[in-house]
DNA sequence: TCTCCTGCTTGACACTGTGTAAAGTTGACA
DNA sequence: TGTCAACTTTACACAGTGTCAAGCAGGAGA
């Protein structure tokens, strides 16, 4: 999984081999299909691991005891924004692999549909304060910040567009705002 | 080129093969390659032969003969925003290779550019009207149009979320003129 | 000491899909 | 009658994933 992760993150979006793996981690390619089925199940598992090393769940954290719906909102945006450049190099070995391979599709499916919880929650905050824009409803809300936040989106701005990362972050926030917050 | 399309019609992500274009055309595979060298030429000839059966040219007119920078800015939204489910089928099937076939990414992209372009003349009408906001620069403006109008943004919201094609649409339009638009 | 088990190795192979290559067929046209 | 263009059939190279089988090293336990 370390291999893996270390090949993933040197070169985003170049495919990376289940003999690459393997070599990087002193073994052979059969061996790493001792331990995972596929290359499917392999990636799904670094990223579990990246999950667990990176802290997730404390970086969210911060956006639940936020006191305001607006407040927890930016916690959100500014918590996940700033994961996404941490796990750009698995995220765009699924992305790539997503249109072609079902299980991989599934599993990124999987992961985004939290993320997705994570954007309600704070769609729903907003809603309790009575700050959420009478334009849409809960889901509709939901739907928006979700796509606005998606990992190809950061991809075009950061990358594409050549943005750094704080601009992003900011301007996510702002745009959230706009579309989200009444008034 | 005609049963390219309609193969990558009839199931949007799917992977269609040459074999499968060569079948559905009535000739052999070989014969496909007598005609275009690689899978992304063909797939590139049959996008340009798209756009001249739907008339794009004449659906971006009335974004260019808008009076007001508003105008304008909603003309086009609507013009590409009901385009884009006109070439979902290819769309995707570039998306996928995207990724992985580089002479396919490059032609992707620069299908896109042309997208961005309009995003651009829309918002420097805006701008010419004194009614871009004052928080981004032209370019990022752009950027951001652009991004929200992405292919990828249209699949998540029509197909994972389940959107109708005209609240997409609007939905679009109000989008950009909350973020957009001064005032 | 012998035996077994675990984790690994090597090597070969099946499968899919793209793209290349070569030789043969067919019909139109001059 | 000959030539050319468009097509056919057959075969193969290549990449990458995943499968299979035989074998080997070393530690644990009787």
């Amino acid at each position: 999984m370390k291999a893996a992760w270390k090949l993933l993150e040197a070169e985003p979006g170049k495919s990376v081999r289940m003999s690459d793996i393997a070599k990087e981690a002193g073994i052979s390619r059969q061996a790493v299909y001792l331990h995972f089925a596929t290359r499917a199940e392999l990636l799904v598992a670094t990223a579990r691991y990246l999950d667990e090393v990176n802290n997730v769940d404390e970086g969210l954290a911060a956006s639940r005891t936020a006191s305001t719906g607006v407040e927890r909102l930016n916690a959100f945006i500014e918590a996940w924004g700033n994961y996404i450049p941490k796990i750009h190099g698995i995220a765009k070995a699924f992305l790539a692999m997503q249109d072609t391979d079902n299980a991989a599709a599934i599993a990124w499916n999987d992961r985004m549909q939290a993320v997705r919880e994570g954007c309600e929650a704070a769609i729903k905050a907003l809603k309790k304060d009575g700050t959420l824009t009478s334009d849409y409803s809960t889901n509709q809300a939901t739907d928006i910040l979700w796509t606005m936040l998606s990992v190809r989106n950061w991809e075009q701005l950061t990358g594409g567009c050549g943005w750094p990362q704080k601009r992003y972050v900011d301007t996510m926030k702002l745009l959230a705002r706009r579309t989200l917050v009444a008034e």
